[in-house]
DNA sequence: GGGGATATTATACTTAGGTATTATTGATAG
DNA sequence: CTATCAATAATACCTAAGTATAATATCCCC
C-alpha cells in the first residue's frame, strides 16, 4: 500500500493487516479531518521514514505472525515515542493491562463506538503535545552532546558532578587551564547559557555519576 | 518465589470490605511471610497512620459506595505513592485500562491463581524499591526547601535560573554582598555540595521559571 | 605535505564567587 | 524587655572561573 507522505498536521498512523479495518478506520478518520498513514506490517512501518507530524498510532494486536504488544515494547526500546492506541478484536484484561503498562495510551476492544476511538485519539493528541516539548529538549541536548569530543564529554561529566576545575584537572591528569578551555568549548557546543542550564540539559542525557559531589570530602 | 522478604518491605495493605476476601488474602499472604494491615473502608485507611514498612496495597474496586478506581486517583492526588494492585470480582477492559492508567501496578480479575497475585506483588515490590530512592530525594529536597526564608527562596529561584549574583542583586534590589550571604545560607540549608547539586535538587521541587537564562540578553 | 580538528600548556588579566567579621534594623517569641 | 531570627550592608581578602593570545603536538583526511 503506497501513500504519499502527508505534510499536514494531525497525522494518524494505522498499523493493521486487515484491509477492511484499514478502510473503515481510514474513512472514519478522514471524515473528521485527520490524515492517515497506513501500514500493513511492522517491517513496512519500520522501514518508512515517519513524518514529524505523526501524532498517534492505531495498532492492532494481531499483525500476521507479529504480536502488536511485542511490537509496542520494541518501539519503546527503539526510542519511538509516538503515542499508541491499541485496538483488538479479541481482547482480555491481562492483554489490556500489558498494553497500558507498555505505554499504550489506550486499549480498545471491538466493538467500540466511533466516539470512543475519537476520544482516545484526542487524549493521545494531548499526550503527544505534552511530550513534544521534552522530546525536543532531549533531542537537542543529545544532538549538542554528540558534537563534543571524547575529552570534552569526560570534562562535562565532571562538571555536572559538581567538581571544581582544579579537581577535574587532577582527576584527568591535565592542567587547570586546559580544563577551562574544555569547559568553554562545552558551554558553547551545548548552547548552555549557564551552569544551571548545562546541568538541566545533562538530565536529558544518560550520564551516570551524577552524585560524585555527594561523596567528595567536605 | 519469595526466598526472603526483607523486614523493611513486608507489609501488605488490604483494602476490601468483604470479610471473606480479607480472610483469604490474609491467609495467603501470611503463609508466604508477609504481614498484613487490613482496612474495610477508605476512611479507615485514610485516618490510620501507615507504617513505613508498607510496600503494597491490594485494592478492591467495590468498596461499599466508594469506587476503588476513584479512590486510587484520590490517593495519587494526596501524594500517596504506595504501589497498588487492583482486585475485582467483575472487571472489564475499560476498567482495567483506567486502573493501570491511574497508576495501579496491576489489575487482577477474579478468579486468579495465587501465583498470579504473588507475582503481581513481587512486581510491586520491585516498583516500590525503585520509587523509594526518588521519593526520598524529593522528600528531602522539599524538607530542606521548607527551611528557607522567603527571601532565600527568591534568591534560589534566581540561582537555578542561571542568573549571576550581580543580576540577582539588581533584580531583587539588594546589594551584591547580601545575595552572596543568602546564597551561602541556601547552599547550607539545602545541604547542596555544589551548584550542580542544587540545580538537580530543584528539579524535585516545583519551581517554575527554569528557563529565565535562555531569555537573558547576551 | 598542508589543512583541520583535537588536545595540550603557558602567561596575563578580569570578573565572579565565597568567606569572615562587624553592624544595623525590624519582627517575633518567650 | 530581651533574645533570636531575618534581612540588609560594608570592608577586606581569597579562591574560582572565564577570556585572550600564543604556542606545540598528534592524528586524520585530501
Amino acid at each position: 500500500m503506497f501513500h504519499k507522505i502527508p505534510k499536514e498536521q494531525n497525522l494518524i498512523v494505522i498499523l493493521d493487516d486487515d484491509k477492511d479495518v484499514q478502510f473503515s478506520l481510514d474513512s472514519l478518520l478522514r471524515s473528521v479531518g485527520f490524515t492517515t498513514f497506513i501500514f500493513s506490517s511492522t517491517d513496512e512501518f519500520l522501514t518508512t521514514p515517519l513524518p514529524p507530524q505523526a501524532c498517534c498510532m492505531l495498532l492492532d494486536v494481531k499483525l500476521g505472525n507479529v504480536n502488536g504488544l511485542d511490537f509496542l515494547e520494541e518501539m519503546a526500546q527503539r526510542g519511538l515515542t509516538l503515542p499508541v492506541i491499541i485496538i483488538t478484536g479479541h481482547g482480555d484484561i491481562p492483554m489490556a493491562v500489558r498494553g497500558i503498562k507498555s505505554g499504550a495510551t489506550d486499549f480498545l476492544s471491538k466493538p467500540y463506538k466511533d466516539t470512543v476511538l475519537l476520544n482516545a485519539i484526542a487524549d493521545s493528541l494531548e499526550k503527544w503535545r505534552n511530550n513534544q516539548e521534552s522530546q525536543e529538549k532531549k533531542k537537542q541536548a543529545t544532538d549538542y552532546y554528540a558534537t563534543l569530543s571524547q575529552r570534552e564529554k569526560e570534562v562535562m561529566e565532571c562538571i555536572i558532578s559538581g567538581l571544581m576545575n582544579k579537581q577535574i584537572a587532577d582527576r584527568l591528569g591535565i592542567s587547570l587551564i586546559t580544563v577551562k578551555i574544555h569547559r568553554a568549548h562545552i558551554m558553547k557546543k551545548m548552547h548552555a547559557q549557564s551552569l544551571a542550564d548545562l546541568v538541566r540539559m545533562s538530565e536529558y542525557l544518560n550520564l551516570h555519576n551524577k552524585e560524585i559531589s555527594r561523596y567528595k570530602n567536605k
